[in-house]
DNA sequence: TTGTCTGCAAAGCGTTTGCAAGCGA
DNA sequence: TCGCTTGCAAACGCTTTGCAGACAA
């Protein structure tokens, strides 16, 4: 990674990230950022999350199969899971991890873990209240 | 879905799918059927696998950022989830579902789940002794 | 024959890459 | 100044779409 060079579109890279609560893609980045730097390319943002990727400054997701999602990893060593309101597409915190204990048995295996990615989708309450009064 | 017609193309695409043991990519189900019907188009493949999303035959998954990868539904109501190699992509069975003790907990909140996906990357066993050896 | 399905070609879209100019240190 | 970083444009790869011809029923 060599030294790195703190520009001004690095640091609004990074903001962005930080003030999201969700996983957000390239272009809700692109859409945030032009107003204040009308002339950034796409690249510039791809460059920079590929960077902060292999700082482990962020983490990657693939929730469908087009885009791409980011997220700031966590303070602590923690990782967060996902919930997913097909409805409304809010993202939402699955409250705790269930992976830990099945991990050691794959590992025992010879498998190398890496990371691990769990995902829910479904309909959240605020959707299945408003779709009940629908309907 | 209206009236199906039962086309060869439609056939060898299902067969492909029904021998496979993995989650696999509309570029692998082209690869293994051109040797039997050369002049099949990608797109064929696309629309086959798009009409068995919809009639629920098949399973879509997005393991990376580029490809997406399709299984036939088990017979059974059981659902499976993976753990993919980084190195040579391959993708082997999770042993066990650790996710039913969380979601009954989710769903006492008022979220109702349609469906989740765990999915673990790292190096296999076998990559790990290559690369090994590679120094 | 009829209407679905196919092959072909082109387009769409997210992402990557080459390159010359820009700019932080 | 030095060389990392950017903007631009083109390329890349997967997937989708329009259309005329092919083919199952």
């Amino acid at each position: 990674m060599e030294n790195q060079r703190n520009t001004k579109q690095k640091k609004f890279i990074l903001s962005i990230l930080k003030e999201a609560d969700r996983p957000i893609s390239a272009n809700e980045i692109y859409a945030k950022i032009i107003t204040d730097l009308p002339k950034i390319a796409k690249s510039t943002i791809y460059r920079n999350l590929d960077a902060l990727l292999k700082q482990d400054i962020i983490d990657k997701y693939n929730f469908n199969d087009n885009e791409t999602f980011y997220l700031i990893k966590p303070d602590n060593d923690e990782h967060r899971h996902f919930i997913i309101c097909d409805d409304c597409k809010k993202v939402f915190d699955l409250p705790s991890c269930p992976l830990h204990e099945i991990e050691s048995s794959i590992e025992e295996e010879g498998f190398i873990i890496k990371e691990h990615q769990i995902q829910i989708n479904g309909t959240c309450k605020d959707c299945a209240q408003s779709l009940k009064k629908q309907g």
